[in-house]
This record gives structure tokens, sequence and C-alpha cells, in this order.
RNA sequence: GGGAUCAUAGCUCAGCUGGGAGAGCAUCUGCCUUACAAGCAGAGGGUCAUAGGUUCGAGCCCUAUUGGUCCCACCA
């Protein structure tokens, strides 16, 4: 018996209703089990700094489906859901907070942010919880976590002593770029570069001892007070005789040497450059090599400092300004040339970085590739789609080492401790009671953090337990695929790949699969400065979660970026609808009746028919969703279920569901086959639209527990039936044909007609004799008359050509002639155009060498279909003309 | 400077390993046919950016060009 489905689909009230529901049968826990083999992904966690937007409601869906669909396929299927704590990003959101609410930071100190830090991610890990139940997301909410949970921030530890400890990890001075405004030095990945409109100012310096000058130009003038050095090329006969000179850095007077190095471009500028060693990563190195001393004049909030002299406390443009207005007022000002130039700003905040020297905390890098490197070529490793296998080669095969400590306060705390005595430092999971340099026993732990990325490159592992030998880890471990938009390629997946190799000794994942980002309909990213950001709850109340994860999916080409138009929303509800209508449909006329397995003879060609059409698609689609064609997947299904399901077969049912006392028989076997391709249907639509298919479900196989939890269909050979498909496929032909001449001619569906096909097939007769009852409604027939001559059919009927057949439509007194003599010559002419392709193909030499057999085949086949439609119209034109 | 990607119907985009140009929306026509007007049945609309090449056959493969987007890169 099945239950009622209401009479209007409304996901707003069924949609947490099962959420709840599958929360409590805990259908997304998973244990270790191993009778099953496990498909493992971890969710990318969220940063706790805001809402989620359609960037992660794409990014989530897309897993869902994954886990859903292997869930159903049998495997022991595990999603683990957790936030991140954001470092920098949290850090700058709670200051913000504090500062509206007039408090300042350092008022409170480090232990009074961090609590309330706490509390902001309290709230937003919730508000974030609560967005993914909407989406309908079957993750593990037992084995939800933090990127600063107990757990995660042991793995980080261990990871940063053992990295230490194998010489991995090294404490130095080096340039880093450093945002004045977060106050905090970041890594390369964190600066954006931006083109600005900026100057080249030429400046002259004069040589010492003589009365030459040498012309250089520099974009930051305000870093000459830095200068150490100028440099030239070792080969530029300009210079030679200058080289270990020394000149004179103006406003400042400073005898600074000039060297050759080969860093230096003959060709471009005045072939000389001022060397700044503290200000400028190139500098830095060719300061390294002359043993140049490294001048920082700039404060942490770049301002001038004392080294600056008069220009010491502005601020670095104003620095700029009043250094430029100095030089040309001395007269060492050439020129100033208009400039483009990259300027990197602090993804964050959008703040010009000022490259400082610093003591920081770094990661080598050389090593730790190469494992990431090989695992490409191995295929240990693979991106879908493959182009951006090039993306993370190139970045991986010109990594630099990673500044993974930060000035700030939200983060795991390096596990470095120095001595109070002897300022010597010990790296240890705990305090060290005894220096050993200087014996004290005084220590003050580094205050400084780690880079919000060190934690979460161990998300794959440290979620399952690691650095503890846990069955989770042994059983789950390495996880299978792990989903993410290109744009943190280089934040995360390279530095999860190689932690999971340094660590685990095994990629974390086989299979990264990358999608593009999501834009607004005018193609622009959705950001909150320009407002144009959707809300995903906002777009979910509206249409539902269902209409929206289809939507997302859907009409764009994997690794693309796509635009986000309400429309397609709209369109995609329209499509729930029209599920939510159809199976209304069915099981109205299931009602009351005891639906059994029917004999194969039972079955009608229609059923035969879809049936054979449904096991091709579950083929089809199972196929696409193994290649992570996750969208061709889905329009197979959307237009199965609404092209061919709804408009043709249910159309087809509905003569032997309305007449079930002439013949139960064939009612039983139609309801059985509307129960079976509409349950195979649903499952096969689950992974995408997993609330309403479950709802439908349920009232259709009440003593089925859940769909979430039955079993993916699969092919069965036995499904297929090529000879009723080719007879409904015919009866297309003649259906289509009718329709068409009833519409050109106006004529109202409400006016039945009498149709006779005519066809010396006798095949086809039998099999449209076996159908006709059925399609009658289709085309508006009044009746169907089959037979293999044209007795009893009035020279003025109208004639439809069809494949092996000829379909009259006696409609005297409604059809103009002239009309219908066009109608046929249209119909000559697609002929002979078709004709016409396919003997050119066949008469041509070459094809019939070199095709495929099967190809010509199909082609002759073809031929023979035309010729002789062809003859039928040309008959039938005849005959009009007469 | 290097690389990726895109250019297909009025709009947004599909088109898997080469084998008769598709969808959704929009437009037009006719239908309240007892599941669905969030629907049904039709129609119009494309030199697949340009030029070469490979092939029996190219939207698809190769080369060049044009135009857009993006990523990477230390050019002072």
């Amino acid at each position: 018996m099945s239950r009622h489905l209401e009479k209007t689909y409304n996901p707003r009230e069924i949609e947490p209703k099962l959420y709840e529901k599958w929360c409590e049968n805990r259908y997304f826990h998973a244990e270790v089990d191993r009778s099953r083999k496990p498909f493992t992904t971890v969710m990318p966690p969220p940063n706790i700094t805001g809402k989620l937007h359609m960037g992660h409601a794409f990014d989530d869906t897309l897993q869902d489906i994954l886990i859903r669909y292997k869930r159903m396929q049998g495997y022991n299927a595990l999603w683990i859901p957790g936030t991140d704590h954001a470092a920098i990003a949290t850090e700058v959101k709670v200051t913000e907070k504090l500062k509206a609410e007039g408090i300042d930071k350092k008022e409170l100190g480090r232990e009074g942010f961090l609590a309330r830090t706490w509390q902001w991610k309290e709230e937003y890990a919730g508000a974030i919880q609560s967005q993914i139940k909407k989406m309908g997301l079957s993750c593990d909410w037992d084995r939800e976590r933090f990127t600063m949970d107990e757990g995660c921030s042991k793995a980080v530890e261990e990871v940063f002593i053992k990295l230490y400890e194998e010489g991995h990890i090294y404490k130095g001075s080096r340039i880093v770029n450093w945002c004045p405004v977060c106050k905090t030095a970041i890594s390369d990945a964190e600066v954006d570069h931006e083109e600005q409109a900026g100057h080249f100012w030429h400046i002259k310096y004069p040589i010492a001892g003589t009365d030459r000058f040498l012309e250089i130009a520099t974009t930051r003038p305000e870093t000459m007070l830095g200068d150490t050095a100028i440099a030239v090329h070792p080969d530029d006969e300009r210079y030679v005789d200058i080289v270990g000179k020394t000149a004179i850095l103006p406003l400042v007077n400073r005898e600074i040497p000039i060297v050759a190095d080969y860093y230096v471009d003959k060709e471009f500028g005045t072939g000389a450059v001022k060397i700044t060693p503290a200000h400028d990563p190139n500098d830095f190195e060719v300061g390294k090599r002359h043993n140049l001393p490294e001048i920082n004049i700039m404060n942490d909030d770049a301002t001038i400092n004392e080294l600056g002299g008069k220009y010491a406390g502005m601020e670095r443009y104003e620095a700029r300004k009043a250094i430029v207005a100095d030089l040309e007022k001395e007269g060492y000002l050439v020129k100033i040339v208009e400039h483009t130039h990259s300027v990197g700003v602090h993804e964050r905040c959008k703040i010009t970085v000022e490259p400082l020297i610093k003591q920081q905390w770094f990661v080598k890098m050389e090593e730790l590739a190469k494992p990431a490197i090989k695992a490409i070529e191995t295929g240990e490793l693979k991106f879908v789609p493959e182009r951006f296998n090039k993306i993370y080669l190139h970045w991986l095969e010109n990594i630099r080492d990673w500044c993974i400590s930060r000035q700030i306060w939200w983060g795991h705390r390096i596990p470095a401790y120095y001595c109070d005595e002897c300022g010597e430092f010990v790296v240890a999971r705990q305090m060290p009671e005894v220096c050993p340099h200087c014996g004290c026993t005084h220590f003050t732990q580094d205050e400084d953090t780690l880079d919000t990325w060190f934690s979460s490159a161990l998300w794959p592992f440290s979620t399952l337990g690691w650095p503890d030998k846990t069955e989770d880890l042994d059983y789950f471990y390495p996880t299978d695929v792990l989903v993410t938009g290109y744009d943190i390629i280089f934040f995360w997946v390279i530095r999860m790949v190689f932690s999971g190799y340094a660590h685990t000794g095994k990629s974390p994942f086989h299979t990264v699969f990358i999608h593009g980002l999501i834009r607004d309909s005018q193609g622009r990213k959705m950001s909150k400065s320009l407002g144009n950001g959707v809300d995903p709850l906002e777009v979910i109340e509206k249409y539902g979660a269902d209409a929206l994860r289809l939507t997302i999916v859907t009409g764009n080409a994997p690794g693309n970026d796509m635009r986000f138009y309400e429309e397609r929303v709209e369109a995609n509800r329209n499509f729930a609808n029209k599920v939510w209508n159809a199976s209304r449909f069915i099981m109205m006329n299931m009602e009351g009746k005891e639906i059994t397995v029917p004999n194969a003879e039972d079955l009608a060609a229609e059923d035969k028919w879809i049936l054979s059409k449904a096991n091709v698609l579950i083929k089809d689609v199972t196929e696409n969703m193994d290649k992570f064609e996750l969208g061709i997947a889905v329009q197979k299904v959307y237009d199965f279920i609404w092209d061919e399901f709804c408009d043709w077969y249910i159309e087809m049912t509905k003569y032997r569901t309305y007449h079930a006392d002439e013949n139960p028989v064939s009612a039983n076997a139609a309801l059985w086959t509307l129960k079976t391709v509409l349950g195979d249907a649903l499952k096969l639509l689950h992974p995408y639209m997993p609330f309403i298919t479950e709802e439908i479900y349920g009232a259709l196989v009440p003593e089925e527990e859940s769909l979430m939890m039955s079993s993916w269909p699969v092919y069965k050979e036995e499904r297929n039936f090529a000879k009723e498909e080719a007879i409904v496929e015919r009866m297309k032909e003649v259906v289509r044909g009718v329709r068409n001449v009833r519409a050109e001619m106006n004529v109202a569906p409400s006016r039945k007609a009498k149709v006779f096909v005519v066809s010396n097939n006798a095949g086809l007769r039998d099999g449209f004799e076996q159908i006709k009852l059925s399609a009658a409604p289709l085309m508006s027939a009044s009746e169907i008359v089959i037979q293999d001559n044209k007795d009893g059919i009035g020279e003025d009927a109208v004639s439809v050509v069809a494949t092996d057949a000829v379909c009259y439509l006696p409609l005297e007194d409604l059809v103009d002639f002239a009309q219908e003599i066009q109608r046929l010559e249209k119909e000559e002419a697609r002929l002979e155009k078709e004709l016409a392709r396919v003997n050119g193909m066949l008469g041509n030499e070459k094809f019939i060498s070199k095709a495929p057999e099967a190809k010509i085949n199909e082609e002759k086949a073809k031929l023979e279909k035309y010729t002789q439609m062809m003859e039928r119209v040309r008959e039938r034109l005849a005959g009009l003309r007469k």
C-alpha cells in the first residue's frame, strides 16, 4: 500500500523533516567495517569567518553527490565535515568587532582575545553547520572537526616537531612579505598581484671622487634610505671603470660600493640598480653575494624608523613624497616616468605588502616537494580535469620555502621555547625544565602562531586520528577524492599532498576533483564589496535545496567557472515539480491495487521499450559518474524522466490503466513498469536531488527504509528489448507526424480523427497492432487502423511518411490541398538533402575503402530508409497533383 | 615573459575517444486533453571566431591569427 503524496510539492516542509530523519537514523555515520570497502572524503573546512556562500554550496554539493552515489553502490562512505580557524582572517574579523565595541585588542591581552575568538568560533561554526544541513549534505556529524580542536592541534605540534627534528623547519632572517596592517609576515601564496599605475623616479647618485653621476630608476624611492650598494652588469662596458668605486647616497650621504652582478639586466633602464637588501627579495640575494649590510629602515607599521634620519616617523608614502621633493630640490631627480607595474597586496586586507627582513620560521620545501611531484608521474595522484596537473607541477617545481610563522594570536602557537637566560630555543612538546645550553630553568614560549594552512595541510589524516595509529586511520586513510576549487590548489592541495607523503608515506587521496568558481549573472566574481553575492539559503528558501543543487552542477564543463542565474534555479524547481507530479499520478493509479511482478510475455511493447531505455540510462549514468562527469550524468536522467518517461511512456500507459477492467493483466504490467522505472530513476537522481527523491520513494516503496540507503541500480542484460524498442520508436515517428499535420492544419485536439497506418512490413504491423490502443490518445486518434494496403482510404487523406510505413489522415473537410502539397514538397526537399548526403558518402570510393564497416552499413541502411520514404512522398505528391 | 582557458541559436552554456549541429531561457503559434499552465503540442533561429593543415570525413585533432578571461613570474 502506497502512502499519499501531498498535492503540491513543498520543499520547505519536506526538506528539514527528511534531514532530521536521516540524522536520527545515523545514515551519514560510518564506522570501520572490514567487510566493506571504504570511500572517504574530507570536506574542505570552511573558514569560521562568516556564512557559507555559493562557492561552498557548489563544492559541497559535488562532494555530497559523490558520497551518496558511492554509499548507494555499497561502499562504506565516510564524509568528514569541519571548520577551519582561518588564522589571520578570523583575527581581523574579531579585531574589527572588538573595535566596534570600543575595545582595543591589546587591552584584552592574548588570553582575553583568544577567549573572545573562541566565542566567535562557536557562533559561526554553528551557523555553518545549520547551512550545511539545509543543503542536505550527508556528512558524518559524529566526526565533525575543527582545525584547532585537541586532535588537530596535537597533529600540528607533532608535525612541527618532526619537521624541525628532520631539518625541514628552520628559523632564520629572510625577506618576507610583511603586511603593515595585520602586522604579520605572510607567505608568498597569500600575496595577490595587482597591476597599478605608478612611476619610475630616475635619480642620479654622485660617484665618489669624481664629478660623474650614476643614474638609477626606482618605483619605491623611499627605500633608498636603506640602499647599501649600486649594482651593474659585469659585462656592461659603460660601467666597467667604476665597478669597485663608491657612490654617495643622496640625502643620506652614505658611501656605498658599486658592485658587478649578473642579476642586473644591461638592457633595462639605465643598466644600474640601487641595492636595498633589507627591502627587496632580489636585492637581498645580491646583498648576500657581496656581503652588503642590510639596513632595515621601516617599522612594523611601514613607517620609517630611526635609521631614516629626518624621515623617521613618516608613513611610507608620505616619506616617498618628501624624499622625491628633497631629491628634486637638491638636483638629484633626473625625471619621472609613468609606469604601470604589479604590486603585491595582502589577499586578506588588500594592503600593499612590504618586503622586510624578519626572523621567521620556514619550511624547507625542496625535498618535501619531490614525492608530490613524483605522485603525478606515477599516477598515484591525478587531477580531474587533467589540465590541472600542469598547474600543480609548475608550482611545485618552482617552489620556495614556506614562511609559516605569523605574528598573530589566533592559531597554533609555535612549540619553541626560549631560555630566559641565554635566549637559545628548544623545540619540544612541553616547556622544557632545563636549558640544554645554559642550565637555566625559565623559558618563554615563542609568541608566534602558525600559518592557517599548516593545520589544513594535515586535514585528511589529522581528522582520522593521526599521529595515533588508529583503526580509523588504518581503514579510511588514504581518502579517495578531494573536491575543491582551482583557486586553492596552491594553498591547500599541494600542502596536503606533500604533508601526506612526509607524515604518512602516502598521497592523502588518489583523485583531486577540481571545479571552477561561481560568478554572478554578468560573469563577475561574487564579492561582498560588490554586493552581488547570492545567499544559498535565500535560494533554498524560495526554490528548495534540490533545485539549487541541480542548478549548481549542470550547464558547465568540469573545472570551468559558471554563471549563476536565478532563472535556471526556477527551471530546475519546475523539473522537481514535474517529477513530483508524475510520481503523484503513478501512485494515484496504483491506489488500492496489489501490484505483482508481471510475466515477461504480459509486458507490452511500450513497457519493454521504457525498461530498455532505463537500462541503458543506468549504464550511461554510472559510467559518467565514474568519470566525474556529474553534469552530463544528471542531464541524461533529466531528459529521460521528462522526455521519455513523462511525455511518452506515462501518456502511453493511460489507456491501459484507465481501462484496467478490460485487461487487468496488462494494467498490472503497466503499473509495475511505471513503479519500477520510476524507482530506478529516483535512485539515479537521488545523489543530485536527495530530498524530493527520498520523499517520493518513501511513498512509492514504503516497505524500504530509505532511498539513500538503498542500492544503486545496475544494468541488466535481460532488460534489453531491441525489437520492442524499434517498434515504439517507429510509432513515435507516426505520432509526431500526425501531431505535426494536425498542428499545421490547426486541428483542435478535441477533434478526434481516424488514422490509417499502411505498411508492408508484417512484423511492424503486428507490433503496431499491439500498441495502437496505447498510442491513439497521443495523436488524438479516434481509432488507428493498421493494414497492408490503401483500401478504404480516400484520395483526399493527408499522408505522413514514416520509416517502413505511411499513415493517412482522412481529414477531408479540414485540408487545404495546396497546403498539403506544399508540406509534402518540404518533406521531399528534406529527403533529397539527406539522400544527397548519404549518396555522397557511399559514392566516395575512399569512404568505402577506409571507413569502418559498421559505419558503412549504417549509412547503407539510411539510404534504403530514405529511398523508401522518398518513393512514398513522390507517390503521394503525384496522387495529389492529379 | 611563460602557461591555462574561452569564442557554437537573441541570452547562458552542453557537445565524452573525429561519423547526420543540442539544451535551458527568450520569441512566435495552438491547447485550461481528469499528474503537472511550475504544464502540453508545435515553429522560427547557428558560415560552430578567422586562415591554413591532417583525414574518406573536423565544432572536435594540428599550426598560425584575432579577441576575452584567468593563473604564474624578482624585471629594478
